[in-house]
DNA sequence: CGCTGGATTGACTCGGATCAAGTCGAGTGG
DNA sequence: CCACTCGACTTGATCCGAGTCAATCCAGCG
């Protein structure tokens, strides 16, 4: 199973051998440890990520300390195609727990995407929605509440993870600390807490010990002002 | 003069011939009204836009009628290459003062991308440039405190528009009003107005009625802790 | 000259940060 | 098997940055 080229087929149609060629360029991958860094601000780019187990995150250290997380890379997700062409790197990414990870450098992908017309398009793709995600998130830092944030983002988390079969019933397993969470929120862990408690108490969702249950999605969406339209789930035909 | 074309040279070694395309694809740009919106959030995808003359800006408007501001796109700035695989946009563009706007169909810009590589090496920076700045952006709404996140964009667009020769001294004409910068700040404009003011008594720079003279840069970039490294503006050789 | 939208300032409120103690659970080693 | 440790989670008390509401000022303009 490579989830990659499940996540890939969701976009475009590929071919046996568009298939095969992304087979091959991913069938060398790597465990790593959790908390590992694959590549770190201001290191020179190498070769392409691909996550196929595990999750990761994109992620930027200020000067007082304090870290934000900029995303999350699930199972299939990868990073982008053309940061070759950049001097060094703007943020890090890191392994969240163990995880296993495909490189693909820089021959190798462009020699992809030319012979692979279906997978480069379905990269864009996959590319586009990264960045609608980036726009997302902007605007709940920006304009939501704390409890619209964090709804907001378990409700991305959740549909992304249903869209690459991560889901049993309504329960999903979150390999996410409250501290990491948080750090993706933009708040302090104690202030995320509080609002898990008041996103229980509301009857919509709890989260405990990495374990999601959404027990009411229509409360969950409501809270969140969620719409879907930035994951381009619904693509042109 | 084409800052469109001024831009992509300052990213690829353009041939006449890659020139003489891109003048072709936007000799015929169209002149818009300030505050009208070149497409809006659902609609379907067309061609891509280039801003010749003038800004403009991407946004989403939030159930509560609250607006976020997701990027400010100045002259030589162009729209997503790949935007025509979507079926629907995820936010809306806007022009903020009179613009002038070309539009590039799918087929035209395929052809660009297929026949002159340095114009497609030239685009695939000028993206990653763009996630970059997204992603600064969610760091400052998220860790940084308001006079941080103010003096952060101020330095963010004193640079991108010393890049594309919009100085004269140190000062430059931001067409930009204190509600458009709250609303890409994620704050309110009296807050902002309090901001702005402190800005000023600290001797960094000051802003009035469009015209931003930055007093003291070294003053400025240390409240913000500007990291211009996102930008992108050190080329790989 | 009055209208209008942005800029400015003041008074008050409140969401979320900060500081400080715990509590709980999973490993680890004796 | 139990004590110890370490991180994550929880909860309470307090403080402050930023929002809200509201009045006023000001410049451009029909």
């Amino acid at each position: 199973m490579n989830r990659f080229i499940d996540k890939l087929s969701r976009f475009a149609a590929l071919s046996e051998n568009d298939i095969a060629a992304l087979a091959a360029a991913t069938s060398h991958p790597r465990k790593i440890a959790a908390r590992h860094d694959l590549i770190r601000e201001g290191d020179r780019p190498g070769p392409v990520f691909v996550v196929l187990d595990g999750w990761a995150c994109r992620y930027k250290i200020l000067p007082s300390g304090t870290r934000q997380i900029l995303a999350f890379l699930m199972p299939g997700d990868s990073c982008d195609l053309h940061v070759g062409l950049l001097e060094q790197m703007d943020h890090s990414i890191q392994s969240i727990g163990p995880a296993v990870i495909a490189t693909i450098d820089r021959p190798e992908i462009d020699r992809i995407m030319d012979c692979h017309p279906n997978v480069a398009k379905a990269m864009y793709l996959a590319q586009l929605i990264d960045e609608g995600t980036l726009r997302a998130w902007i605007t709940s830092m920006g304009r939501r509440t704390s409890i619209e944030r964090v709804a907001h983002l378990i409700c991305e988390l959740y549909l992304r993870a249903r869209n690459i079969g991560l889901i049993n019933g309504q329960h999903l397993t979150l390999p996410l600390s409250q501290i990491l969470l948080a750090d993706a929120l933009g708040m302090t862990p104690v202030h995320l807490n509080r609002i898990l408690k008041e996103l229980k108490a509301s009857g919509a969702m709890s989260l405990s010990r990495g374990s999601l249950i959404i027990s009411c999605p229509e409360k969950l969406v409501k809270i969140a002002g969620f719409d879907e339209n930035y994951l381009h789930r619904h693509l042109r035909s």
